[in-house]
DNA sequence: GATGAATGAGGTTTCATTCAT
DNA sequence: AATGAATGAAACCTCATTCAT
């Protein structure tokens, strides 16, 4: 009998490869990637160890490969709110809206668990560094500013202003991710009014 | 040499165990427990890691004396609202500021380690849910109560304006214990809009 | 398509095992039993690391087929001898040349492989035992000892005198095949003179 | 109780090192690096695998660490040719009775196992590199001229005489190690024949 | 016959903890 | 009280082997 065709290998390796990247996220970011054994992630991913070294060569590799894909989905969040409808402060609700909401908790954390801890791989932080919070910020610095404009946002550095939105917004996400019954996302009002001012 | 009487064993005794203390909180905080090894404990003391033994029985005791040590400084800190001068809003942000001045960044980050990661001792859990928010909350709310009727803070739910001020006050330590290049801490200002209100 | 009839079939497993065992040889013979893996030996061969394991039950049987054909093959080289042609002396030598020339030097050092690691299967200890070098001092015997009739060859035990000959001839099998830098093939002459004598 | 004083441990440090050592020269020179298991040199040793970890980072460092050896000593055996009574023929015939009585074969051994394996530590490559048959080659050319001047050594170019010389000695030394059945060491007489020549 | 995904035994290495001194 | 040698459980990772296709 024929061997499989490259297509139904790549589909395999596709879906194995998408199989552990999603056990591996859950993972890591409640444990860390100190407090993370490989022997869970293959357990999450109801696979064997010895399949991961077949798809990533190293503990570290794997992570890197998240954090990568955390940042990236991080930028085309952010540039999503050029295609959103509204006013600009519309625009900015409805971002802080989708990603409070958004699955992509997992991925805060993960940033979040690679920025602070001391033990991660260097490549990791370069990515994280690489996408740091500036082009973030160049992203979403058109919309405030028109806002600032019309009124509708706080007068202001308008560069310390998005920080701080961004900062608070991070905070939110990770505190939200862990522990939902000590800590409570602000409404949204609370925190819109940070940016709307007085 | 004559030895040592008592006492002075005792604070001998108890000196160290202030320095062995004071480097755990260093290196739990900024790499978590499990990417902490009592190796580095024992080099941030400058001692010997066998000498750790002596002064507590495992990682895990160490670690849980640390998140209580911690605790009990958070609750103390939100007490000391009462000892302040001025108006509601003055205390407030005289809090604000002294928390976000404070030294105690380390033990910030530390029960946010303890509180993320799932691989923490049960002792330690329990400590930080029997301090729960709540216990902050009811420190702050006669203030909060009282800056609402003098309108200098903005109306509505105090409880859930109060773990709001919490939920970000407390994203921000953790967020600048880390890297101060990529967060800012929002100004004073900003983050004060959050709770006065228009 | 015409299926393959059962020679072309025979033929083809034949070519397979053959282009196996050649890889096989390259790869055991320079990095030992241990230091071979099986992947290594099917990326020499061309083919994926299943199929060797339809032509051979596993890695150690695949090193005792070798080391069988090794010693086969030594024991023709050393029968060689007496199809040659000329003196005695004539026919060490141009024994001795046709060793040192010949492409079999792989065998020798898989043979080399086996005979030094313990962690070789007792399968190939037992082959290696059971052509000893009795069995090729024996073949020799007869020219050796036309050779001291004649004075061309030094007189003294021929056991002996052949035994040593041939453990130089082996050790320099080895050295050369890993590293011709350092080592240099002793010129035949100053071999040749051990056996001639004085 | 006061610990034990800078003497005492550095003693302990030394004997277990050497001990380690021992062991691993005898696993390692048997069956080469990728065939001896660091649980295998403990067990020799009579250690726990632990404590390797202790005093040699990693497997690699530990065989570098002999392999460094090997090479000292195996020039220092060359130098030492300086030192001997006699005639040149003399000390030649010293030497050699020397190298092939000494306890050294197993670094020959292990040598040999450097040299020959390509899953060795590319430091150790390095080290035998440097150390290469031409620094023993000078060692030994004023002996072999001298000798050659008086007639006892056989005439031609020396250092092709006494790299085959060598070549023939480090032979005779590996095949000795492993099977003391089936091959043995030519009689010094006929060794030396090729030297001293017809 | 042929492929490569999948498994798991076993090897290397780390590190919390104990213990003799 | 203090040190660091020593242990061993457990983590990371490799690789011979099996198996579905």
């Amino acid at each position: 009998m024929a061997p499989l065709n490259d297509e139904q290998l790549h589909q395999i390796r596709d879906e194995r490869k998408e199989q552990i990247i999603e056990a591996a996220l859950k993972v890591f970011s409640r444990r860390g990637i100190a407090g993370t054994k490989m022997s869970m992630i293959a357990a999450e991913a109801g696979i064997s160890h010895g399949l991961l070294y077949h798809y990533f060569k190293s503990k570290d590799e794997l992570f890197i490969t998240l954090v990568q894909r955390a940042m990236i989905g991080a930028h085309d969040a952010m540039k999503s709110i050029h295609g959103l409808q509204g006013s600009p402060l519309d625009k900015i609700k409805c971002l802080t809206k989708d990603i409070l909401d958004e699955s992509g908790r997992p991925y805060f954390m993960l940033i979040y668990q690679a920025r602070t801890s001391e033990g991660v791989p260097e490549k990791a932080k370069e990515l994280i560094a690489q996408y740091s919070l500036k082009s973030f910020v160049d992203e979403l610095l058109p919309v405030f500013q028109e806002g600032q404009q019309t009124g509708d946002i706080a007068a202001g550095d308008p560069v310390e202003l998005i920080s701080a939105y961004l900062s608070v917004l991070s905070s939110l996400m990770i505190l939200n991710a862990q522990d939902e019954e000590n800590y409570r996302i602000p409404s949204g009002d609370i925190l819109m009014r940070m940016v709307t001012g007085p």
